[in-house]
DNA sequence: TATCAGGTTTACGTGCACGTAAACTAATGA
DNA sequence: TCATTAGTTTACGTGCACGTAAACCTGATA
């Protein structure tokens, strides 16, 4: 049942932020759950917006540039204008995901650098005290 | 040779960031050039410290994240623990790293989703007025 | 000599993403 | 009936990463 609703704490636990962070999100126009009275209800398309807001915020987007990813994930009703700017965007937004990429391969690379030069001072350079079998 | 050195300017222009931030760089304790006079000298070391700087930023981390992961370039004299502490750090970041990437791979294959979406709404449901083939 | 261009310090201002009270309401159970 | 447990609104506060004056210095050039 895709059904599932969820109460702002319910998911302020599961993904680990807090209901002000939620709400927040809501200020912006990020979220726009249903009520029930004044309690905000959050359906699953709900809580799938939220967690493609906290992945983009997992890589440095601010909630501006989540927002405009999101959108695109729902054309729908668009014109050809706002479909052909859209498709630039997707591309734009292509390219700074491979630039990230490559940016995490470097960092990646240097951290095997750092992490053996850290080994090779704790063995030491004292004298190599040779290798007791592991076993 | 490696002894070529940079004025801020040059720094900010190269990189395309304000002098302002590279100043705010220095506040924070990131940078700290040679001075001729009043006047900030970089060496080419600090080019790279900015480097990493803005590649930190890129990747969504705060000054204070980049700092951390700038320092683990750097062991030098320091002792069994801090060593151990910094190889932790160190698998760490490797960690959120390996998120990052899955994150970024997901949000890819979504774009990819986004676009033929876009295609099969531009091309229309109208009635497929074939390929003009593209010569 | 005057006036730039390029650099400097000092310090207050700003946008973003929430944090943190405070005071209120509505349903629930002892 | 009264307190407890979620949830709510309103609104000011905060940390970060700079932006933006304003006023100053200094060497080179017209």
């Amino acid at each position: 049942m895709k059904n599932k609703t969820y109460s702002i704490r319910e998911l302020a636990e599961e993904f680990e932020v807090t209901h002000r962070a939620i709400r927040h999100y809501e200020d912006v126009g990020l979220l726009s759950p249903q009520r029930q009275g004044r309690t905000r209800v959050y359906a699953s398309v709900d809580r799938t917006r939220l967690k493609l807001i906290l992945r983009g915020k997992r890589l440095g987007l601010s909630l501006t540039e989540s927002r405009q990813i999101i959108d695109m994930y729902e054309p729908g009703k668009n014109n050809r204008g706002q479909l052909v700017r859209l498709m630039t965007a997707i591309q734009q937004q292509r390219e700074q995901l491979h630039r990230q990429l490559s940016d995490i391969h470097r960092l990646l690379l240097e951290l095997d650098e750092a992490e053996s030069a850290c080994r090779k001072t704790l063995d030491g350079p004292t004298f190599p005290e040779q290798k007791e079998p592991t076993v």
